[in-house]
DNA sequence: CCGTTTTAGTAAACCGTTTTACAAACCTTG
DNA sequence: CAAGGTTTGTAAAACGGTTTACTAAAACGG
């Protein structure tokens, strides 16, 4: 617990060491070729002993750096993403990518206040501390871009916002993944396909819905209601037993599931309850967003049919086109959707065949 | 969409202004009393012609001041932490109180590489960017703290870690919680108490455990294993309501349940199915953490019977204990409980009683 | 042994602010 | 109208590094 009140600066230790500054600054960058190994000793004896810390802001200020930070923006209230592993995910890799650029990643959390205080705030943000924005997709309020742009600080937002278009994005394209997932049923004769998704009313699930009826209508399917459920947090813990159990117990009840992987578990229980088989009675196809999905990822031993799209990898595309806006402000953005992709597993079958 | 290549400073906008830099810097700074009207605007007039912004390194290395940034350390894999609202509550707590501090939360996501590597960056971040740190229990890595200690690094513990003693928490008393849960039903008379606990095998599952079977012990009540269930996050997904429903059909199933907030409607549910009336039937007394505890405040419409432990006063007063001894290393730090109440509603009674 | 190259290191300018000590210009006032 | 007060503002020295241009001393070559 040593108390210094007065910082040492590298004048101290140039002195201690008897040398010059520049000596000293050229060691603690690393620049060795011309130094001789014992001034290089008596050098480090001296920081270590004075407890030297060089101070971020004078190196800043000389080098003409920037704060070498980012801001990720995330809502204030995120109750509604619990049921996935979205934030987590975007933290661990963002700040992994950061970490080695040597950046920084510097949190806010929408807070309940105005949008305008948001906006002031975030605008001081970029000003000083931040080089630029991730934006997590949840997050938005649109006035943001547009004070981004305005102020031409680089910003990227994960997620595509539907009914917004001229801003950048870096997205999963969650309607790709169900219509992919609804063409490879079709093609095993499936007619009766239900979609299950988490997330009530939030912009993923808007899409995926889309996409749902988009596929359906390709193949001249009708789309029955009953067929289509999202569920809220709530109802994830409330019914979603009920709610599926009710849906196999019907006559004509569907010959396969779209379901994203968080609520797999669910559909397994009834299925198991109910003594269905997979994929002879039921083929299901899994949406799969996260490499560690939980451990959930056979069926009763067979690996699930799912349609593929990493969140750790539009993390990061998104983190390496902030890089390139931020370090060249000219460059031209392309929004990007990462790819997505069917992996055939053992989960899907033709309605009925053994 | 303006590039600037060069840098406007401050001596850009004195000479347009036709002013000295000292004058510019007090206009920045509000130090208006010496200064006339007209110079004002010719000043603000300059400021928004060159597009000025302060550079903050400069402002910091002149002024000496720190980073005011401080360093928020969570763990790289979340899914633990996915049934209750710890997360969300702290990074919107922390971030609020830090902005009106003007300090900066930066995010440090304990990546899944070495012990060892993990602390070298922080050190790191320590020595250059950020004042301190708060570390979320959930986090701990002990030797962390060791590190801290032996840098002087100022830091708080968000919650207090068994078995480890000698470092500075803040943490809700989750032990006196549940001790204060059984006191007020053995008060009612109630001999076969459970307690349901989420996030298995955590530090807080561990103490809640603690406080149980020593209330119990206390009241010479015989501890049932039964009684007793902590559930894992999977558990909760897959057989909460399986195993609930087991113990309240059992003919001396427990008369009354202590819960936490994050649990309460997988009891509420097995209660309605199975037609028991409370508090008549069945005591409950839930354990609640958060402000906003999703709405889930009622019990057929009656007020729940609580223990209360606000976690985001937990966050003010670590982030408080944080400022001070940032700005005075030299004060004693003295590790916190969050006092804890109990709050008698219309969910317990006496068993039996109409 | 002298001129040249290499090695090891230095002095001083600079980065963009804040701050301190000082002063010009104008206004009072007796 | 000179002395003193107010205003309004300034020049220059920090702050703690990096970098550039330069050099003393040692090593080398012939």
């Amino acid at each position: 617990m040593k108390k210094k009140n007065v910082k040492t600066t590298i004048l101290d230790v140039a002195k201690r060491a008897g040398v010059s500054k520049a000596t000293v600054s050229n060691y603690l960058n690393g620049r060795y070729e011309k130094m001789a190994e014992e001034t290089k000793e008596t050098i480090q004896k001296a920081i270590e002993e004075l407890d030297y810390i060089p101070s971020l802001s004078a190196r800043r200020l000389s080098a003409k750096e920037s704060s070498k930070t980012i801001g990720l923006i995330i809502p204030g209230n995120m109750a509604h993403v619990f049921d996935t592993m979205y934030y987590p995910i975007v933290f661990s890799t963002v700040g992994e990518l950061a970490e080695k650029e040597k950046y920084s990643v510097l949190i806010y959390a929408q807070n309940s206040r105005s949008e305008e205080k948001n906006i002031e705030y975030l605008m001081g943000l970029a000003k000083s501390m931040v080089d630029g924005f991730l934006i997590t997709n949840m997050t938005v309020e649109t006035r943001f871009f547009k004070e981004f742009e305005r102020n031409s600080i680089p910003h990227v937002c994960l997620g595509k916002i539907e009914d917004i278009d001229d801003y950048q994005f870096v997205a999963t394209d969650h309607e790709k993944a169900v219509e992919l997932a609804v063409d490879h049923l079709v093609g095993l004769e499936h007619k009766q396909i239900a979609l299950l998704t988490e997330n009530k009313s939030s912009v993923v699930d808007d899409v995926r819905r889309k996409g749902y009826r988009k596929a359906l209508k390709r193949h001249g399917i009708e789309f029955i209601d009953e067929y289509c459920h999202s569920f809220s947090h709530e109802d994830i813990r409330k019914n979603i037993q009920v709610y599926i159990s009710r849906l196999l117990e019907k006559v004509d009840r569907p010959t396969a599931f779209i379901v994203p992987a968080s609520l797999l578990i669910y559909l397994k229980q009834e299925t198991e309850r109910l003594h269905l088989n997979v994929p002879e009675d039921l083929s299901i196809v899994c949406l799969e967003y996260y490499k560690n999905n939980f451990g959930y990822v056979t069926f009763q031993n067979k690996k699930y049919t799912r349609v593929e799209s990493v969140v750790d990898n539009v993390c990061k595309v998104a983190f390496d086109k902030l890089m390139e806006q931020i370090h060249d402000p000219s460059v031209e953005f392309h929004s990007y959707f990462e790819p997505v992709k069917l992996l055939v597993g053992e989960t899907t079958g033709k309605p009925g065949e053994k």
